[in-house]
DNA sequence: ACGCTTGAGGTAAGCGCTTTCCTAGACCGT
DNA sequence: ACGGTCTAGGAAAGCGCTTACCTCAAGCGT
């Protein structure tokens, strides 16, 4: 492993002088000694050692990002916003996957302080759970007052840097299209039932209940895990338990192509489907989904935009709002 | 930003003990100090900085990964298996998105060089252009000169370390399949004509149709991004021009539900399409996507498990076999 | 011709941590 | 009681780099 020692000697010259070559420093240099040294590097196939360098400037340049898992598709989406922006400044960006576990975060949290991480973002649902946010709270607090930067998306519980997807009025405006449609009887395929996202969807959708003065027993909703195949067990329970139901909201779009496939197997109920995110899939699956549209990325985007920042007095809070695209997996109330 | 020396003055030790006592050193210490030592890191929240660390300890212990893009579906899975044998493992995994353009891909290499990581995993496809891929891989040597770790996924062009999915089998598949079944006017959707990839599942493509007496003239495959909005405007276009085609290759699936897209706004139409790779949603668009299956999360799994075991003498290479899925969307060609 | 400025390049002090080696008590045997 | 062996803990030398500061020589004005 060559080093800017071994640089140095090979050109003949001093280790400042070398870095100042490599680095382009603002210090004027001799023509004759850069070229020596630029051989020099490329002969060695010198690689300036990155952890030398941070020690050395303590300097922060890397973001971290933690999410539940990007290869769900939904989290795909607000990563990709995420990298754009910190890839157009230059950063580097290291993404952890949580899993859905807490301990799980707060390990990668202080793993990323340990990197001296200028930034972190956290995407995906908080706890419900107090003391499960607490300890998390804690931990970003401590990284904070290093110096460094943390912007969430959607955990309102966090009081710093969000963005927000108003996630209770996309359950009112799911629950609200359904009902006007003259659905009565909904059952909910849920997400897991300790996250805000599930808990804030719901809640939207009891609002609308309320609204309608449609009732929506506890029995109806079922949960899950947010995945596809999550969705299609819990329709396929639906189906055999519910053959009140006429419409299902499912708090995911996974959840929802779930629930299409299942509804497939049984030709005989004509059950009405609505999904949450709008993902890319939603378009392409028969009858194309109608869903809440959450501008995924964008989401990360701006998350990221507040994080590289310059550090606000007042912490920073962009809403972004839900809309309903209306496709083909709903349609109106029909009397039997 | 509390410093070990911090935490040791606190406690009144050494930064050797409390070192030692941070790290689970074997070297024993009395109990009364070690309290202490504990005592003053929660309460100054220390938390070390893995720079100093890994300079000090000159060990490697990150794993890097350069995939095209994480938010394909197609990388997602090989990363979801790349991260699951990382983490297994108790690896950091740092994530780089080349968007197909090796000079990002030249610079993330170097960036993880720098990083001093353990290994490097390179997913996607290589480039056909022999300087494009020299460049490459003189990087790849620099880097595997200093005890550097390397594994490739699907780029044959390297000669070290690499899973290998047999991507010109998988399109002699597709093309058996769709000739088997009467098409003899068949259109190609297929990607950047640079990559690998594409000129692979092309030539098992060309060489099925060579042993089914089928001509598959260079006009009749199109070129796009592998990306779906690119697969349908090509199908349109195939569509429009072609009225004699029967049946679609598309070599991805992204591409191929994009195709599937375009037939749908296009009734009078029937034309069979075949996808390659099997992502998860090719069960769930309608028709059902008829594709070749690779092994996506398996492959991830399989490199990294290559990159992270000790180095052997000679390059081991692994093969991965594709298999065909039939689903809905081909069929037998009937005669007008 | 002298002192001074200027500018090119080198010296060396850290950045925060690990780890080797060393020291100084504690404890043992005789 | 004394030398010898342990052992717990500390001193300090790096890891590879950046950069503030210093040196030395050349160039300037008067």
């Amino acid at each position: 492993m060559a080093t800017l020692a071994d640089v140095a000697r090979h050109a003949g010259v001093s280790t400042a002088t070398a870095s100042r070559i490599i680095n382009g420093s603002s210090k004027p240099v001799a023509d004759a000694l850069r070229t020596r040294v630029l051989a020099a590097v490329a002969e060695l196939k010198y690689v300036p050692n990155a952890h030398a360098q941070m020690l050395a400037r303590s300097h922060r340049s890397a973001v971290g990002v933690i999410v539940h898992d990007v290869s769900d598709p939904y989290f795909a989406e607000i990563t990709r916003g995420l990298q754009r922006v910190a890839t157009a400044d230059g950063r580097l960006v290291i993404i952890c996957n949580s899993f859905r576990e807490p301990d799980r975060e707060l390990e990668y949290i202080d793993l990323l302080h340990a990197h001296q991480v200028a930034a972190i973002v956290i995407a995906g649902s908080g706890y419900l759970d107090p003391a499960t946010a607490a300890r998390l709270d804690d931990r970003l607090r401590a990284f904070e007052a290093t110096g460094g930067r943390i912007a969430v998306i959607g955990r309102h519980e966090h009081t710093g840097d969000a963005v927000l997807p108003d996630n209770e009025q996309g359950g009112f405006l799911a629950g609200e299209h359904l009902f006007t449609l003259g659905h009565t009887e909904i059952a909910v395929i849920a997400g897991p039932s300790y996250l805000t996202t599930t808990a804030d969807r719901l809640k939207g959708l009891q609002r609308a209940a309320k609204k309608y003065g449609i009732k929506l027993p506890k029995k109806r909703v079922y949960h899950a895990d947010f995945t596809r195949d999550g969705g299609e067990d819990l329709a396929t329970r639906v189906l055999a338990e519910e053959p009140e139901v006429t419409a299902i909201a499912a708090l995911n779009d996974s959840m929802a192509v779930g629930a299409l496939a299942a509804l497939r197997t049984s030709a005989d109920r004509r059950v009405a489907v609505i999904g949450f995110d709008d993902m890319p899939i939603a378009r392409d699956v028969t009858p194309s989904l109608t869903s809440v549209r959450l501008p995924l990325t964008e989401l990360g985007e701006r998350a990221m935009t507040l994080a590289l920042g310059a550090a606000g007095e007042s912490p920073r809070v962009e809403h972004v709002e839900a809309e309903l695209v209306v496709r083909e997996s709903t349609w109106p109330h029909e009397a039997r």
